[in-house]
DNA sequence: CAGGATAAACTACACCGGGTAGTTTCTGAG
DNA sequence: CTCAGAAACTACCCGGTGTAGTTTATCCTG
């Protein structure tokens, strides 16, 4: 019957989310087997149904956590990169190739996002919008409110802070996540520079103030 | 044993593949049945492994020619909107939103381009190759080479046709793409448009001449 | 040109080995 | 006495094959 919430021992619950999503990030929603996650957990199938009521309600739950997490993560990169900019363009490369590669390296932190994509048309619509919530829409509303706070001190010329975040990202991520199929192929070091740069260059000729555009 | 090659009816033969991308598009490539496929096409299970070796081999086959056929649709649109330009915001912004259409619209059109990025991981790296070759690559240069057209009308101000064909793809078409999972979720037509004029007012803020930037 | 033989292709259906989610039962340990 | 481990069990579904009989196209013969 086991509920969804926290019963059991939570060290094993952690095993469990930690494996899920390993399998899930590896092999997908439908491939990975209930199976081969208690046995990465070091868990019997016994126990990972004692903390969750299913398969489906294990990935949603996993999905979810990870794309807190990785929200978090790239809220740090932000942190590091834009709280006390200096050189405007050399600090918005230095995001953009730290989010790309904590977004897109081969560990498990982007690869659950793949599973997700993959399995978007099966997925209820108010956990998709959670989903969504709790990962892309909130970096880029953190994006946003980080671009504000440039714009006041006269880096940027902005208007609509959401616009300017989201063609920021498209310009300098999107590029490097299409081609890499979000992490699944490896993109050389060297190629997630060269896009971020040009991205920056083309983002700044939107956005610079004159001072900083040439 | 039943070859790969253009054993059987032909016209059996294209049931198939026009079922194969129906029930892959929908279902993705782990949960389509070969039995489904089958009774889609309405030709017995037999029929398909004389025609295919293997469930994998049609995948893709048909990926690989869908690929190709979504090119030429999109390069009909590029001829449409871009051989006689008269007012480029305008024909920029309604080739975005046809292409758009076309490859996100709920029809299986766009449907196994989904398939196969959410398999991405299990796929040869070789056939890999050959349909990003057959179909984003492919359009990515028709654009550039568009793009080269209008620089050398004075349209526009561009120094790399390609970067500035990526560029102008990330800008129109992958906001939308991501908004909707390239095609799983639906969009409004008005977003598609918004999203198409705002991201024709980056990209000319970019490449356009002082003529048309304004 | 008619028509029947021939070979290739297709159908229907049973079948196999293997794998899956989820449940249950029994056992042992804290 | 409660919880977790181990493993077997149920009730499927899937990819792929084998077979026996039927359709379809082709072509040769009269």
């Amino acid at each position: 019957m086991a509920a969804t919430g926290g019963t059991g021992r939570p060290e094993k619950r952690k095993a469990i989310t930690q494996a899920a999503t390993t399998v899930f990030g590896r092999e997908g929603y439908v491939r990975a087997s209930m199976d081969a996650i208690a046995a990465e957990a070091g868990v019997s199938k016994r126990t990972v149904y004692n903390h969750f009521a299913d398969k489906e309600t294990l990935f949603l739950s996993v999905a979810l956590q990870n794309s807190a997490e990785l929200t978090e993560t790239i809220r740090a990169l932000m942190a590091k990169h834009l709280d006390r900019v200096v050189d405007l363009r050399r600090d918005l490369a230095g995001f953009a190739v730290d989010r790309a590669r904590a977004v897109l390296s081969a560990g498990e932190h982007g690869a659950l996002g793949r599973a997700i994509r993959a399995e978007v048309a099966n997925i209820p619509a108010d956990v998709l919008e959670a989903w969504l919530e709790a990962g892309p829409v909130a970096s880029l509303r953190d994006l946003a409110a980080h671009f504000e706070v440039l714009a006041g001190r006269g880096l940027l010329t902005v208007e609509d802070p959401a616009l300017a975040a989201e063609q920021y990202t498209l310009l300098t991520f999107h590029g490097v996540a299409e081609r890499s199929f979000w992490g699944a192929v490896p993109v050389a070091d060297e190629e997630v520079e060269r896009i971020a740069a040009v991205g920056v260059d083309a983002f700044l000729q939107i956005y610079g103030t004159p001072a900083v555009r040439d």
